[in-house]
DNA sequence: TGTTAGCACTCTTATCAGGTGAGTGCTAAG
DNA sequence: CTTAGCACTCACCTGATAAGAGTGCTAACA
């Protein structure tokens, strides 16, 4: 059995309706609504068969048809048509996304906020991976008689400080002899090359007269480095969800939330995923938790480089081709607004 | 009439047995269950009496008795024992809160995880406020040609920084002579003090060989300050109250989820509230969203001095003595924690 | 006078039967 | 190939009934 045109046609009023309805639906309805010029009963012929391809299932006898996967999949593939965003939307987000690199994090969060009041669905963001990211410069600075700061700065423009105690005293100068090694020693490596190097031994050899200074301070400054490693995620419409009916039991709802809660899977999940603008749907997400969930994501570039994510999670049943295209022309926006050198 | 001690006794039981079962509580019950050598007749005329003063309320006629806010309030200040935590939950407690200033942060998210996870309840602490911190420190940095990062440590150990993009390049020696200059200005200070002075005008009379250099830095360097008096709220175990049957239905667990959610008021209401440890119930809390739930704070100190808050929220009919003693102690370990001077 | 047993009464909850309507699948005619 | 007609299925609503928990009242008892 093949495809025809007329069942392209159907399949696709078919989604488009119970997108908007998230009722079943029905080949009176669809006669009537869609006014395609065929009868009720011709087109249960096509559903069934579209039925029998796999495009569409039957919650019980009685009741309407309902897309499947593989239909949503041929939908966003073939059938949907992207959206021109109306020029309001346009401007509030050019509007709301200009940024400062100062501001890389709350305009992140910001956009988040942004998608998710738009779509009327969960959005997310997260910040990009520091991996490949240069160090810059390393500071370390007097705080007051025991306690220094150490400040490490990437290309990026990201800057980290911690805290840390001293053991023993030291001079202004031992410390500004250690910032200057140190930034000798890694300015220009990748943070995960430095994690990766035996970073402590290597150094004790260059700086011997200060062992005593960088036994304190080393271990801090690694794990310092480590966390500039940390993918930061921001949320936003979580509770949107509750106006979905499909959550609309608490089972459901309790599941989804605790989700988008384990924010450090969540985070792998996302940050697995390809880049450019990927949707799965349903059953083509890896993880069973959101097996009834599609996932779109897009990707948003630092300086051309460093790429971060942005996105929506939903029922399977949302509205693709708007929410696509409202993402794609953020990640657009946000991408243009980090953009520096 | 008066609350003669044996009603006491019995509103006691009904609190206690309600905040177990979440079940409206039957004469017969009680007087099985509470072997109190009277008979359920004699129980009921007392519930009569109880529910005539206030204590009590009838969701219908054949149901059993539930106790009101008002009830709460009395077991809460009167009738409740203060728990002795078991040593292994003590222990778990001291262990994980053991904190070092460059962490703070984490810790005190921590502490909220981890009252989530003891209570089953949802859990929040907030960061202290900034406001009589004072500064110790300002330093303006190169980073690149054109970038510099203001870094402004206050004495409570916290430390901001921020980047800036100038507008003409500068030298190192303008910026160590800026950061000396500040730091001259407004070490002491507090920083709401430093807020309110018109600090731009003031600065540059200082100095005024560097009226440009401060004219790109200034706008960010007060931003700066003033983001250092955001409180911060951390949240954890969102999802508990799904497994709380008074929240067993969509509409009242969205209102509470979009409650918390909405970061900036529920800050608000935790930083008006008095210091030490305050429960407020139903009713008793000023904002309708919250007339079903009840709120319990207490406050931790770092140095003894700034003042942040920990606490639990749930419905009413939660375990206060627990819950309480369990708070409590977690304050009293992340004062010491944070106990440096 | 306080306490208790007994009983009628109330109200919720669960269960079941019957009716309704939306929708299908099949068949036969156009 | 398309369509009208019809029987059939199934979810869902409604109303009735029964069970159960608990109260409130009364009268008897210590």
């Amino acid at each position: 059995m093949e495809l025809t045109e007329r069942k392209l046609r159907i399949l696709q009023a078919i989604v488009s309706d119970f997108i908007t309805s998230a009722e079943p639906v029905g080949s009176r309805t669809l006669s009537k609504r869609y006014g395609m010029g065929i009868s009720p009963a011709t087109i249960r012929n096509e559903m069934s068969d579209l039925e029998e391809l796999g495009y569409l299932t039957h919650p019980h006898t009685s009741a309407g048809r309902v897309p499947s996967d593989m239909a949503y999949r041929l939908y966003v593939d073939t059938l949907m048509e992207r959206v021109e965003l109306p020029e309001g939307e346009r401007q509030v987000i050019t509007e709301q996304l200009a940024a400062d690199i100062s501001e890389l994090d709350k305009t992140i969060e910001h956009a988040a906020n942004l998608l998710s009041e738009i779509t009327n669905l969960t959005a997310f963001a997260i910040t990009p991976k520091q991996n490949d990211s240069r160090v810059n410069y390393i500071n370390v600075l007097p705080a007051d008689q025991e306690t220094v700061v150490i400040m490490i700065a990437a290309e990026s423009g990201e800057i980290k400080n911690t805290v840390v105690k001293l053991k023993t005293p030291c001079t202004e100068e031992s410390l500004g002899l250690l910032s200057k090694s140190l930034t000798y020693n890694y300015r220009g490596k990748t943070i995960s090359d430095i994690l990766t190097m035996d970073i402590v031994r290597n150094f004790e050899t260059d700086v011997e007269a200060m062992s005593r200074l960088a036994d304190d301070i080393m271990p801090t400054f690694m794990r310092s480095l480590e966390s500039m490693l940390d993918i930061r995620l921001y949320l936003d419409g979580l509770t949107n969800i509750f106006s979905i009916p499909e959550y609309c039991n608490i089972e459901r709802a309790k599941m989804f939330i605790e989700m988008l809660n384990k924010k450090k899977s969540f985070t792998d999940v996302l940050v697995n995923r390809e880049d450019g603008v990927i949707i799965t749907i349903g059953n083509e997400n890896k993880y069973d938790m959101m097996s009834d969930c599609s996932l779109i994501t897009a990707t948003y570039h630092i300086n051309g480089k460093q790429v971060g994510k942005l996105g929506v999670i939903g029922p399977t049943r949302m509205n693709y081709d708007k929410v696509t295209s409202v993402i794609e022309y953020m990640t657009d926006n946000l991408s243009k607004a980090f953009k520096f050198t």
